[in-house]
RNA sequence: GGCGGUAUCGUCUAGGGGUCAGGACACGUGGUUCUCAGCCACGGGACCGGGGUUCGAAUCCCCGUACCGCUACCA
């Protein structure tokens, strides 16, 4: 088994064609096929080289690697379409030499006539075949005048092609509603139609799973094939991925491409794990699974036949699960950036690596996405017992005397306490709680604020730790200062006046 | 306009001639001797409409409707 996933480079990779690259690669890998990227780039003004790396990038990080592509080369190669150009210049000449082509000097302003002409008298808007008929003198004359025809493919009349559609069953067409297509540009550039027929076949693709947006096409590529002595390959048409109100999913519904995904911090396995959701289920009422159980499973007989909407909640959920089991000095490499872009000098050293993994406990439990950890962690970095109690809610919290005695005795009992872990912090909340009498939130909400400057924030035998671990880190570890617990007490102490 | 595709909770889906139509996300309520989150429990919520076939249709067939795609010298 042979499947391909071909992308123009023009632009990023949309998370609809990385879920098509998705289901390629399910396919090909729970089938020890073969994962084949081309990239179809004969849309000379609109691809970039840029946009081919970042998709190779964009895929790469998704974790969906190929066994042949542009860069790694391959048997079938080259892998680049306009590499290709002599194979479809060749296959065009046998097309014309056979019949099955014929030059087309119709210029773009008498097509777009024709076609406003039959949209007006509500006939099919089709190619009228004004060049059909040419005879090849004429043909021949033209072209030494110096003309420059396109090329296109001869339709057969009154036929009906019938293909079998791996997810959807037979579908039929009329070859009389389609009209003859063109298969080479004027400029020499292959279209298409032409070229996925010529590559799919020479790369001896045995099965195309592709958008739904190309199930009209089919016949007219099955023709083609018939006509160059190829034999059509399997055809499996998915359904595209829509957004919130129903219409294909673009920029006014926000995130679109992976990149932007990843730059919000999702992880790739999670972004991956609910692509493949949408439009198939792993069936037992599962759905968290990892890529390749997914490709295990994965099967075209299941997938559905409806578009899908997007739901970035979902995805946010598949997030999250994959942020609790991710390991924390992964994540704490992937959150660099995102301290960076908040503002938080943070240095990729080991020692601070390792200070954020360990502190990435109490934010990866309660954090959607990667670009929420630097908020989540900031109570480590940012600590100022003046300006808590600027915040209403704070000084509301510690208006009682109970809430200041609990802030007084936790720091007195912190004055001579070593650096606190999770057993010692403990121990000394039971200090506190039998010189005051206070208990449950009456005893931790105070004990929070006095330690982190905040009323919310993660559990506290999670923060007290990473707080005092932070504090301790040398100046060199490219962690920005942190006031450790027994300071930020008796701070607090202070400012409250007592 | 023509042709093609699709239709189960708000969303993703399971199922498929007789089911209490199942699960997940989201939502609501309650629980969890620190908050948010998490976790647990409970709850509301769906077979597009109309015909037909059948003892029985959400399921099969037809029609309609809606949505999506193609109808490019874009891919």
């Amino acid at each position: 088994m042979r499947v391909r996933f071909a992308p123009s480079p023009t632009g990023s990779l949309h998370v609809g064609n990385a879920r098509t690259a998705l289901f390629n690669w399910l396919l090909a890998r729970g089938r020890h096929g073969t994962f084949i990227l081309r990239i179809e780039d004969t849309d000379a003004a609109r691809s970039t080289r840029e946009s081919e790396a970042s998709m190779l990038r964009d895929l790469r990080w998704l974790g969906l690697d190929w066994d042949e592509g542009p860069d790694i080369g391959g048997p079938r190669g080259p892998y680049r379409q306009t590499e290709r150009m002599h194979l479809y210049r060749s296959y065009a000449q046998e097309l014309l030499a056979a019949g099955h082509a014929y030059y087309c000097f119709c210029s773009s302003a008498q097509l777009e006539a024709d076609r406003q002409e039959a949209a007006a008298l509500g006939r099919p808007i089709q190619y009228p075949g004004t060049c059909r008929r040419l005879t090849r003198e004429q043909a021949e004359q033209r072209l030494a005048a110096g003309e420059h025809p396109a090329i296109r493919f001869r339709v057969p009349e009154h036929r009906d092609v019938v293909f079998t559609d791996e997810v959807r069953g037979d579908v039929r067409f009329q070859t009389d509603v389609i009209g003859d297509p063109i298969i080479v540009r004027a400029d020499g550039m292959p279209a298409y139609n032409f070229a996925v027929v010529v590559d799919d076949a020479l790369m001896e693709v045995t099965h195309v799973i592709r958008g739904e947006d190309h199930i009209s096409n089919t016949p007219r590529q099955i023709l083609l094939y018939e006509a160059l002595g190829f034999t059509p390959p399997a055809f499996a048409h998915l359904s595209l991925v829509m957004g919130p109100d129903h219409t294909p999913l673009s920029k006014r519904h926000g995130a679109t491409s992976v990149s932007e995904f990843r730059a919000k911090g999702y992880l790739p396995e999670a972004l991956v794990n609910y692509l493949a959701l949408i439009g198939w289920s792993p069936g037992h009422d599962e759905e968290l699974l990892p890529i390749d159980e997914l490709a295990r499973r994965f099967s075209l007989r299941a997938v559905g036949h409806s578009a899908g909407v997007f739901d970035e909640e979902k995805l946010a959920w598949a997030n999250r699960h994959y942020l609790k089991m991710a390991d924390p000095l992964r994540l704490a490499q992937l959150s660099v950036p995102f301290f960076e872009q908040a503002g938080v000098a943070m240095a990729p050293q080991a020692s601070g690596l390792e200070f954020l993994a360990s502190a990435m406990a109490m934010a990866s439990a309660s954090v959607d996405r990667l670009n929420q950890v630097p908020a989540r962690l900031a109570l480590l970095f940012d600590f100022s017992a003046d300006r808590a109690l600027e915040d209403a809610h704070i000084r509301e919290e510690l208006s009682t005397a109970g809430a200041r005695a609990v802030v007084t005795a936790l720091a007195g009992t912190l004055a001579n306490a070593p650096r606190l872990d999770r057993e010692r912090f403990r121990a000394a909340a039971d200090q506190v709680k039998a010189a005051t009498g206070q208990k449950g939130k009456a005893l931790f909400h105070p004990i929070r604020i006095a330690l982190t400057g905040r009323a919310e924030g993660p559990e506290l035998d999670l923060a007290v730790p990473a707080i005092d671990r932070g504090a301790e880190l040398p100046r060199d570890s490219g962690v920005p200062p942190i006031v450790g617990c027994r300071e930020r007490a008796i701070a607090f102490a202070r400012c409250l006046g007592v």
